[in-house]
DNA sequence: ACATGTGAACTGCTTCACAGCG
DNA sequence: CGCTGTGAAGCAGTTCACATGT
């Protein structure tokens, strides 16, 4: 398959959110001029995204609401459910364990892993704490998929290197540092400080 | 001012992190060649990511550390103290709050705001959380620069248009929903669910 | 000798524009 | 006629390669 931008990406899962919306308000069909207004992009940007995955639209009328969304849903690998497990409980690890959108498009959410002995064994937003010591084991028996890692900075490689020591292929990383991981490991990060300094940037040079 | 691209300012703000490693450290200068190893990018990304802003590099021996640092700070708007405001005394909200990352760069979290009457009046991680209809008199009152967008998807927007009438020109979003602003307002969105998918995609397409 | 600074070449994403088809 | 699908053109960001300065 020819290789899928990032960008692209990124627009088919908020054509999807639309998509949704589009659905529940029970529309059956959909243009790319529509889809791009919403997205903040262009008609001819959404059906290129498109058309890297297959021609589903009809020609003078558009899209089949629910044909596209089932459509996009395969992209993106939504069709199952995903393990999710979470390292590091703390405040950004509990805020995830509690939102519940992860859940709805298919993010099960197995387990915390955290090194302070105070905290595990507890719970976190119902969701079970255990030591990171039995990262390894777990990971052997259940399978999880994806780690998000909410570990300090200083801590957040070595964590990753566990993770991925373990079998684990994709990560997302709330830890303001930059990761280094091999190449079939995808590791995915979200920097809230950078984006902070983006904003602060942007105000400074206007 | 030549425009910048988004991922230009997205590794200066990384540059500046590892800078920092090596002022601790103190290393008095550094390559582009180790700036880049450190970036997972390359020297002539990074030497030419400063030649938008001049030249400050020494031929033969790389850049001074001290200096260096102290300019991307300026061009990043880090010499200042930034004010920033919280909408939404949720989970994500309160990890905010607690986060040290933000008070340390000079982002100082004034208050945060929701619309639940339980929550007001009461403190997030030693923020003062106020009511919602209070917001347009104290942003007159205490001006600060940035909003940080932590409410349910269905009220961001509505959220937004609130804080842009109030005369905030940058806003970092947390709901995973796409925001409309005026031109003259940034607002970058931290969508963790497209993140996610992004990884499933990932998965499912190896 | 060594590492910067920068035009030139290149790569790849986005936009254009129109043929194709319902 | 309207809207999709898609080559071609345009553009922006990245990489190359080397002249330049210390």
């Amino acid at each position: 398959m020819k290789r899928i931008a990032d960008s692209t990406v990124r627009r088919l899962s908020a054509y999807l959110r639309f998509l949704e919306d589009f659905e529940a308000r029970g529309l059956s069909t959909i243009s790319s001029d529509e889809l791009a207004r919403q997205g903040g992009t262009t008609s001819a940007q959404v059906r290129k995204d498109l058309s890297f995955f297959g021609s589903f639209g009809k020609r003078g009328l558009g899209y089949s609401v629910p044909e596209l969304s089932t459509r996009l849903r395969e992209i993106l690998g939504l069709g199952r459910e995903w393990r999710v497990i979470i390292l590091g409980a703390g405040k950004i690890g509990a805020a995830l364990a509690h939102y519940e959108g992860f859940r709805q498009r298919g993010f099960q959410i197995l387990a915390a892993y955290d090194s302070n002995p105070e905290k595990v064994g507890r719970k976190l937003e119902g969701i079970p704490v255990r030591g990171i010591a039995h990262l390894e084991r777990d990971v052997a028996k259940e399978k999880p998929d994806i780690a998000v890692i909410t570990v300090p900075a200083d801590a957040a490689q070595q964590t990753l290197d566990l993770v991925v020591r373990a079998g684990i292929k994709a990560a997302l990383n709330f830890a303001p540092t930059q990761l280094h991981a091999p190449a079939d490991v995808t590791v995915k990060t979200v920097n809230m400080a950078m984006e902070l300094e983006g904003l602060s940037f942007a105000l400074v040079n206007r």
